[in-house]
DNA sequence: CTGAAAGCGCTTACAG
DNA sequence: CTGAAAGCGCTTACAG
């Protein structure tokens, strides 16, 4: 009855399920249950422990639950980047799917730095994950390795996977890349740059996209594209843009891997007096809001990112419970957006 | 030595300290010390267990050391918006100051909902948190009184605190405010409009600031203000100029609660034709990136985001640490950002 | 529907 | 510099 602590107690002096049991007249793992399997338990118990806990303030201990039951109930998601909307949206699909669970989300930004990912993984994995979210399909050995050896659920974000186990939901960034540049050559142009920035793996299967699509019209030429690994920014855009237009001067077009990099593109175009598209058509990718109201409005792929983070978590959901994946596979599409700037 | 494990064994399977402490030829609290005080250790002995972690694989059970030393090495951070591009930076500055210690950020996405952030802190509390970021100055009943009951050191971000011992690092919201509106007074306007969305504390606090401004200068009308709950997009932006000017026809200026709404006011009026800032002077709040970029370039204010975020972990890392805080509030301050739209 | 006992994998306080 | 024992707060597997 008196909780007297003794000398050198360790304990935290907070409400434990044993004085919610103690309160409420039943036992400990009758209180689990009362809590846990509420149905599994009589009324009268529940409504015991419920006021036990209510009187107590009783706080579950989580790290206790995860050590009796190795289970922790915690998901992993790691994304490349914070400042980038689409990772933004693929979070909030993720949260919106895990939604009422009891799960707990240990967001980790990487910034497209394989050093970052290593150690925000090993970080993470200390946490016994009941399964990993992640915004690639290949990563560095030691993470690999990593993943491999904690054996914890895992599915891939944004692009497809190939390899036959390989869990994922997104879009082929390839076929993409490939349809937007097709739209140009459509439209008639003939000299049309690629701007890539960052060179994560996205952005590299867009520019194969482009690669291939330029080859099949006979157009490619390497003159047409400016490569740099510097993170994506309306003022790297302007930059671009002007770097493109002096390494070819007799650029038609010119395909943004993002729509950042178009924004910025665009904007100085405008500063400098260069007609889009008359001039010069440019493209982005994503259809981040402003690309609808911009003058003019940009030409862009609308990526399903929301969807990718909610269906991808769905389908990590699904494995964790042991159910049986639909598709290893799942593939959300892509809408090219026809606007006024290309 | 054989690790035979009986029948019913509830062990993971997973090395543990015991089984790496065994294999060093040490005991699991020599162990142990090797891992987490590594000076207060023998070299060789140091050595031995470092092999052994190798050869094992072994991942420390974060649960296991929570519940044994009462110590998460867990923070939380709750923000109301992930897609806002002002609490990203916020948590980048986070991370940052965080930066290599052995913590654990759980970042809660609380959409601005009083529910979502009770739901949110009542799981977040049960990893029982080294301490608190929380993205305003106060919050529902119910989370201050777990809040209150957790007793967790807390640091509030964006605003100012008043009450004597609340810790918070930011600028005056008020003042910033403020400030836009004289600055759009001291260039002759009369008619300034405020438009206000989503209705969050900062904004009322920035309309606060407005309505000062605007009481001093003689110039309060009420038809001139405009708020909404909704949240704050481009799309919303032009669509509330749109009323603005339905309302107050007379309208020579305004003020919109942040760079968003400010984007979407403009284009809308390139697209009525109405020319910015001759017919209309607009401006926002927080300078996003495109603000400097767009033709016209933003008028704005300028918020020291991301090192709120770093200042802020400062503080609640040093409290935890039990320093005394160098001082209650820390006023990061704000720039008004004078450019071409007003 | 309910409970006594053991155990999850670590760290603490003490001792030497 | 190193260790034997106890304990953190839960849940598991078994029994009734």
């Amino acid at each position: 009855m008196s909780k007297t602590s003794t000398i050198k107690s360790r304990a935290s002096g907070k409400a434990t399920l044993a004085s919610v049991a103690a309160r409420a007249g039943v036992s400990a793992m009758t209180a689990s249950r009362a809590l846990n399997q509420p149905k599994r338990v009589s009324d009268a118990v529940r409504a015991r422990v419920g006021l036990a806990v209510a009187e107590l303030g009783y706080v579950p201990n989580r790290a206790a639950r995860a050590l009796a039951s190795a289970q922790s109930n915690v998901i992993v998601v790691l994304v490349p980047s914070l400042s980038n909307a689409v990772f933004t949206a693929v979070l909030e699909g993720i949260e919106d799917a895990i939604g009422s669970g009891n799960y707990q989300l240990l967001i980790g930004n990487t910034r497209y730095s394989d050093a970052e990912e290593e150690k925000l993984l090993g970080i993470y994995l200390q946490s016994n994950p009941d399964g990993i979210l992640l915004s690639s399909l290949s990563q560095s050995a030691r993470v690999t390795r990593m993943l491999a050896a904690s054996n914890v659920p895992l599915v891939s974000m944004m692009d497809l996977g190939s390899a036959p186990g390989q869990l994922s939901v997104g879009f082929s960034q390839f076929d993409a890349g490939r349809a937007m540049t097709r739209y140009l050559i459509d439209k008639g142009h003939t000299r049309i740059g690629f701007i890539g920035a960052q060179l994560d793996e996205r952005t590299l299967r867009r520019a194969d996209g482009y690669r291939k699509a330029m080859g099949e019209a006979g157009l490619l030429d390497a003159r047409l594209e400016l490569m740099v690994g510097e993170p994506s920014t309306i003022a790297l855009g302007a930059q671009l843009v002007e770097r493109m237009l002096a390494q070819a001067p007799d650029c038609d077009a010119v395909f943004c891997c993002n729509d950042d990099l178009a924004h910025g593109a665009i904007y100085h175009c405008q500063r400098r007096g260069i007609k889009v598209p008359e001039q010069l058509a440019v493209c982005g990718f994503n259809d981040l809001p402003a690309s609808a109201w911009m003058t003019p409005s940009v030409t862009t792929i609308a990526t399903p990112r929301y969807r990718i983070g909610f269906e991808a978590a769905s389908l990590l959901l699904a494995v964790i419970k042991g159910e049986a994946p639909p598709a290893a596979q799942i593939d959300l599409g892509f809408t090219l957006m026809a606007r006024e700037s290309a």
